[in-house]
RNA sequence: GGGCGUAUAGCUCAGGUGGUUAGAGCGUUGAGCUGAUAACUCAAAGGUCCCAAGUUCGAGUCUUGGUACGCCCA
């Protein structure tokens, strides 16, 4: 199809409206489907070989999408798109994470239930449809804001975690797990709400308004030591301000490197850390008698007598152990352990080998295994406690304490910690084998791999993975109700659950799942039945199943997913190194021995305007969608993924950032596109791509070869860029290539497009092509409108990645241009300084370098861009400078060593000579490769050096009448234009020209009548006061002209 | 308390293996140029390279110890 498809005069706007142009890209391709046919039209090829697989982290969407999923998303659209363009298949399925704790929150808020005996009371069927809805509530949304953002992703094959076959994958996960032996049942000491009587996660206690001040009870107690040993009889002093769990102590610890003592006083001694004496003034006195002083590791194994001796005799227990948590900020420095109660307790029991005890229920009340106080609460037990310890004479003091304590961020208890039966993932198994495969993985930043990631694999415990609560995938587990029938039965797919409980199982949520029960078969009296335990999966075990469970494995797709495993390429942010990315890799080293995937890119956090954190309240960033709608998802996108955002550092995320992304990179690019329909057009050009490029490829113009190649070469540096998944580099050789392409070839060709040379035309026409192509993935929408003008084709996103080998490489014009570039900034460096404006003609400037003679065919550029008659080149740089030293320290100070201080300082003060090819400075005799001589300028009036020492130009700087009066000529031509434009004319209208101007200017402009007529298309040219109002300008230093243009 | 990261111009950041005078973009100021541009070109102002000690002829760079900030763990 010929082109340009668009009229320039309509089509191809000078200003843009960007959003507008985005919305009109946005409607094509839903009209065209044009995101399927790019799928569509890449073989996936044997096996899947030709795929690239990228693993989509599914958003939990139950709330409105923001700045961190924008940039996220943004990434995963660009690695598809490239890989798309690479030949690759990339297939794009949204996920949506559907279950835990968030969505049960907000239901229940919704519901108005303040607690799981409510949740129960309503039904766990009802309550689980509310979520169900809840859950997709906003799906809306995000299918909106994810399109807007020209994100090709597939909603309509989505997934989700609720997703029946989903579920099933994710039971047999578990069921494998259980079958190596790397799945048990354990304890675990969480935070947990004896009125709603439920544990809280982590992040329920870490919520606003939680921690609150409290005033405790606090206890020393003294417990005897006993065995046989010298301290035998003394009083191992513990602090504690939860008296209830002194029933519960199995142990006591202390600091291995900390210094204790043994004081005494009336007659009896008491054990504590020496730090802590004085402390206890008041009941040891003021300086007791020291007895014996132990550092921490001399304590441990001490035996004592426990407070109660409800557990007296329990296995190992009510010793002294070693606990690094253990201090001197308050206290004895002695601790008491109630391994059920305390989760670094547990931590230190455990690691003895201590069972722990759990003498209280589920409402928080005391069992019968401490019959004194069965049915108390353990708050209102405090005061019995403390009573019988100090009739026992082991209380050694009993005051307050107030401190912050957590409570119910839904009802307002305080809370207590407790042991509470729970599943767990056995990952200290193979826990060194992730350390392993982590090894396989590539990480952007690379510190992440050995550093957050590689410690964190280090230091992994196992993983809690059952939830006492509602909405979620069931724990496949079935127990016998009577112990003295004990059977487990683990479930792994729909098919045994089927041929155990003879129904067909269509939805495994509770409450249904729960309902499946049967006789026990191991039980000949027939009496106990196989009931599911109660607990829930963690919604992150789903996160984690997600490479498999998304296609059914191994139910279906068993083929495909052992050739797709370990994907190719995920993104997220830095905090999901212990979550998704971390559970991905503990569910693939369990289940598959290998990675989950092979690159990660791991981003840093967006923060608000202010530099501090997002803040909806203090509304401290631009509104989303109206940044959509004022700069453009291209735009937002450009400026999100150049930034350091995505090499792990924070970004402040700002209009301005925007802004400079429209200004510095969408409008130079859509203004190279403008530039070219309106002068193609004028000229009439239309040319198929693959004709352009035959033209350009046979241009000799040196600024076509140029861009070219330097079109080549941006397509070499994007390519190795994006294969590397740097996406900042991408941008950065594109954003170099567009200054290139906009300020120094557009810039320089202005004159051929005006002529309408054609060779230009098919240039610009190929290089515009190409860059769009390259920056298709980064400025998808843009890119797509403008490569859809200028070839007619039916969307960038189908073409194939631009091939450099396509286009000729010519590193020595590269380098050539650039210098030219540099002779020419000096050039009108030296205008600037000599006060000689660039619209003075001058008569010459010379330039004196070495292989001046590969400068010679850029004479005609340099003559334009600096407005001279001539330049001439002159390898002969000796003519115009003298030589200048410069030492290589790195070379020469090895060799002098300290002198070399006073070698560089001689150099400095002149003190150096040259002869007959030797060099001496500071009276040493310099050799090879320790200095260089350069030049430097002789003439300073007229000459200055070019960078780097490789030459110097010298301007002739002096105006004679004639090239006065062409100044001055010029200047009118100016002020002639600017009343075209202020006239509103087309640039290809003739018009008649009135200029008001007096003596030597209007001398000039006689002189060069022909000049300013054709300059500025005027087919008459007459003189003749002018209104004030009359466009004006100034002609030389200081003289009034006025014009004005009548459209003929 | 521990781990990881960061600290260079007003802002955002570059600165292999140590090497003479520390750079870029944006922003500010001035001038120039302009019938594609929301631009562009040339320049100016702007730096105790977080601090301290050490290694070295020489440290933004290497070592050690601090400080501040961010993230995470406890």
């Amino acid at each position: 199809m010929a082109y340009p498809l668009d009229d320039p005069r309509r089509g191809v706007p000078a200003s843009p409206n960007l959003p507008e142009v985005e919305r009109r890209v946005l409607d094509f391709w839903t009209k065209d489907d044009t995101f399927a046919a790019s799928i569509e039209a890449r073989e996936a090829g044997e096996n899947g070989a030709n795929e690239f697989v990228f693993y989509d982290g599914p958003p939990f969407a139950n709330g409105l999408p923001h700045y961190g999923h924008l940039l996220t998303g943004y990434v995963k659209d660009i690695v598809p798109r490239y890989q798309t363009m690479r030949g690759h298949r990339v297939e794009r399925r949204f996920g949506w994470d559907t279950h835990g704790m968030p969505a049960e929150v907000t239901t229940e808020r919704e519901l108005g239930l303040k607690s799981k005996a409510e949740i129960e009371a309503y039904g766990v069927d009802r309550f689980n449809a509310a979520a169900r809805a809840s859950v997709l509530q906003f799906t809306d949304e995000w299918v909106d804001y994810v399109t807007r953002q020209a994100r090709w992703v597939d909603f309509e094959n989505d997934y989700k975690t609720l997703d029946l076959p989903y579920m099933e994958s994710v039971m047999w996960a578990f069921k494998t797990l259980y079958d190596k032996g790397l799945i048990y049942e354990g304890y675990r000491v969480l935070w947990y709400c004896w009125r709603c009587e439920t544990p809280l996660a982590a992040t329920e206690t870490k919520m606003d308004d939680t921690y609150r001040d409290r005033q405790d009870p606090a206890v020393t107690v003294g417990l005897e030591i006993t065995g046989d040993t010298p301290l035998a009889g003394a009083k191992l002093l513990v602090w504690t301000t939860t008296p209830w769990t002194l029933p519960s102590n199995l142990a006591a610890a202390v600091h291995p490197d900390v210094d204790y003592v043994v004081v005494e006083t009336e007659g009896h001694r008491y054990l504590l850390a020496e730090a802590r004496v004085a402390a206890y003034a008041r009941e040891l006195g003021d300086e007791p008698r020291v007895v014996a002083r132990h550092k921490g590791t001399e304590l441990l194994g001490l035996a004592y007598r426990p407070p109660f001796d409800f557990f007296v005799g329990r296995e190992g227990a009510h010793r002294v152990l070693a606990a690094d948590y253990v201090t001197t900020d308050d206290g004895t420095g002695v601790v008491h352990i109630a391994p059920a109660f305390g989760e670094e307790d547990k931590v230190v029991t455990d690691a003895a080998g201590i069972e722990p005890v759990v003498p209280v229920d589920d409402s928080g009340r005391f069992t019968e295994d401490v019959p004194p106080y069965a049915g108390m609460h353990v708050f209102d037990a405090n005061k019995a406690i403390i009573k019988d310890l100090k009739a026992t004479q082991r209380l050694l003091r009993h005051d307050t304490y107030n401190h912050n304590y957590p409570h119910c961020w839904r009802c307002g208890s305080p809370l207590i910690q407790r042991a509470l039966s729970a599943w767990f993932v056995a990952v200290t198994r193979f826990r060194d084998r992730m350390v392993e495969l982590n090894q396989e993985i590539d990480w952007t930043p690379s510190h992440i791999k050995d550093g957050q990631f590689g410690k964190w694999l280090a230091g992994a415990r196992d993983w809690n993975i059952s939830r006492n609560r509602f909405w979620g995938s069931p724990i496949p587990v079935w127990t016998s109700d009577d112990p003295a029938y004990p059977r487990v039965d683990v479930y792994g797919s729909l098919e045994e659950l089927e041929r155990d409980f003879g129904v067909e199982v269509t939805d495994l949520h509770r409450p249904g799942i729960d309902e499946l029960t049967r006789p026990n078969p191991d039980d000949p009296t027939g009496k106990s039945v196989m009931r599911r335990v109660p607990e829930v999966l963690d919604c992150w075990f789903e996160s984690g199943s997600m490479p498999f469970a998304q296609v059914h494995y191994p139910f279906e797709n068993a083929d495909w997913f052992e050739h797709h495993y370990p994907g190719d390429f995920i993104v997220e942010y830095t905090a999901q190194t212990r979550g998704w990315f971390y559970l991905l890799h503990v569910l693939a080293t369990a289940l598959f021995d290998r990675p989950a995937f092979r690159t990660a890119l791991v981003h840093g956090t967006l923060l608000g305007a202010d530099g501090q954190k997002m803040s909806k309240s203090l509304k401290n960033y631009p509104d989303v969608r109206v940044s959509f709608e004022e700069y453009g998802s291209d735009a937002m996108r450009w400026f999100l993924v150049a930034s350091p955002v995505l090499r792990g550092g924070d970004m402040p995320v700002t209009e301005a950032g925007f802004r400079d992304a429209v200004r510095q990179i969408v409008l130079p690019l859509w203004n190279v596109w403008y530039f070219y329909t309106l002068y193609a057009g004028a000229a009439g050009y239309e040319a198929a791509p693959a004709e352009a490029r035959a033209a350009a490829l046979a241009s000799e113009h040196q600024l076509d070869r140029y861009l070219l190649a330097k079109t080549r070469e941006l397509v070499e540096t994007v390519t190795a860029a994006m294969d590397a998944y740097d996406l900042v580099g991408a941008t950065s050789a594109f954003r170099a290539y567009l200054e290139s392409l906009t300020n120094w070839y557009v810039r320089r060709s202005r004159d051929r497009f005006w002529e309408g040379d054609e060779a230009g035309f098919a240039t610009l026409a190929t290089a515009l092509k190409t860059a769009c192509e390259a920056a298709a993935p980064l400025l998808p929408m843009i890119t797509e409108d403008i490569w859809r003008g200028l070839t007619g084709g039916r969307s960038v996103h189908l073409a194939d990645w631009p091939d450099a080998a396509d286009l000729p490489a010519d590193h020595d014009l590269v380098e050539a241009m650039d210098t030219v570039r540099d002779i020419a900034s000096v050039g009108l460096f030296m205008r600037k300084a000599r006060k000689l404006r660039v619209r003075l003609p001058l008569a010459k400037v010379t330039v004196a370098t070495g292989h001046a003679e590969r400068l010679e065919p850029f004479a005609e550029l340099l003559k334009d861009e600096l407005n001279v008659k001539t330049v001439e080149f002159d390898s002969n740089i000796d003519a115009y400078s003298k030589a200048d030293l410069k030492l290589v320290p790195r070379v020469l100070g090895p060799r002098l060593g300290k002198d070399v201080q006073r070698v560089i300082k001689a150099v400095k003060a002149g003190d150096w000579t040259v002869e007959d090819g030797t060099v001496t400075a500071g009276g040493v005799v310099l050799e090879d490769g320790e200095y260089e001589l350069t030049t430097i300028a002789v003439d300073a009036d007229h000459t200055e050096a070019l960078p780097r020492g490789t030459g110097v130009l010298v301007l002739d700087t002096e105006v004679t009448p004639e090239l006065a009066a062409e100044g001055l000529a010029r200047d009118v031509v100016r002020v002639v234009q600017q009343a075209r434009k202020d006239a509103d004319l087309d640039v290809t209208d003739r018009v008649a020209a009135v200029v008001d101007a007096a003596g030597d200017v209007r001398a000039a402009v006689e002189a060069h009548a022909d000049f300013v007529k054709g300059e500025t298309l005027a087919l008459e040219l007459s003189f003749a006061d002018l209104p004030p109002e009359a466009t004006g300008g100034e002609a030389g230093e200081g003289r009034t002209v006025r014009a004005a243009v009548r459209k003929l």
